[in-house]
DNA sequence: CTGTAACGAGACACCCTGTCTTGTAAAGTC
DNA sequence: GACTTTACAAGACAGGGTGTCTCGTTACAG
């Protein structure tokens, strides 16, 4: 039902390459750094062959940052709501701190305004996140919320990216335990 | 105090030409769409004129957001704290959707990134419009907050930004209320 | 009138873009 | 094994932005 199409296959070998070239380049050189003809030559490849599979430097990195985020899922219900919701703000908080992965994603978002296609992705890419969060936010209760569920997502990841992008306060455990205080208190009393 | 330094004194007409065709290139056509070279050229301007004055195209954008900024003060005390942050917030989300405010914000974000003197002066800027809403938010009591007001602060900016970026839900007057019920609970019971 | 510095205009080398071309490599088909 | 088809690496190419530099001009002070 799928059979092979004629001709050279894909080089997967390739892929990876463009891939993590992408990412490394902006580990060291931020996102500005990344240019299809870096992310080539870095990969040792031909820049046709990057336009043949991405249109923007933007979806080769919104692909290599899909990667990460399906390895950094929801914890499973330990029974203990509260826990569950700090087990997942720890490893989200701590992969935001990974080098590249706040500055690919606000890049991405800044590209994405002048690139209605990459924009949907990105926003595809957002939704997962924010409904991986809101599962989590529900194991408390799909009800009795003080405001919907969604808005309580936006405020927990709203408040993690405005100091990520502007730098002017940390996003680690002090951030966790006061997100905790506040989702308490947007419980219904 | 203050002699004149010798010399053809700076032209305000160029300087007010600059900003406005910074922000009009923004609004037509994208963050992106802003170089120096467009700038110039829609000014009416030698490009080194540009350069006399600003270090880059962000340097300009910035400066062009401190006059709009500059523009948007909190509201005098009414008397009634609540009331005063709904006007503050109906009045921040209503500027936050002027076509180019969100878009230049976001780029200068992204720019940044890579230039750490635009992003300097950036938290300068959005330290400004913090110290705002913390100073609106106080008015109902400087202390008696389940967290933080800094952290109340990032928490509804942040919940504005986070719209704004990914488009995936209004920045509106539903976001205003959803807000102070959210303030209301921060409020020691 | 002279000195000084900003101005508009544009030349210059450099880099990235996105397309195109060339010759080669890897698969299925006959 | 020859043929077809597609991917591959390499690089040429025009177009456009960068940041610097050089013109000749303009505005103000002494």
């Amino acid at each position: 039902m799928n059979p092979k199409p004629p001709g050279r296959p894909r080089s997967d070998a390739a892929r990876r390459a463009i891939l993590d070239a992408a990412v490394a380049l902006c580990v060291d050189g931020g996102y500005a750094n990344v240019t299809i003809k870096a992310i080539a030559d870095a990969a040792g490849v031909g820049r046709q062959t990057v336009y043949r599979w991405w249109p923007t430097r933007g979806a080769v990195l919104l692909e290599a940052m899909g990667e990460v985020g399906a390895a950094h899922g929801a914890p499973p219900p330990s029974g203990d709501p509260v826990a569950d919701l700090r087990v997942f703000l720890e490893a989200t908080f701590r992969l935001a701190h990974k080098a590249p992965v706040a500055d690919i994603l606000l890049g991405l978002t800044s590209d994405a305004f002048a690139d209605e296609q990459l924009a949907a992705r990105l926003r595809g890419y957002i939704a997962e996140r924010r409904a991986l969060l809101a599962e989590v936010l529900e194991r408390q209760g799909a009800d009795g919320w003080r405001v919907p569920v969604p808005t309580v997502v936006d405020l927990v990841f709203g408040a993690m990216w405005y100091r990520l992008m502007n730098q002017h306060g940390p996003v680690g455990p002090e951030l966790t335990e006061q997100v905790l205080v506040v989702v308490a208190a947007l419980r219904q009393a």
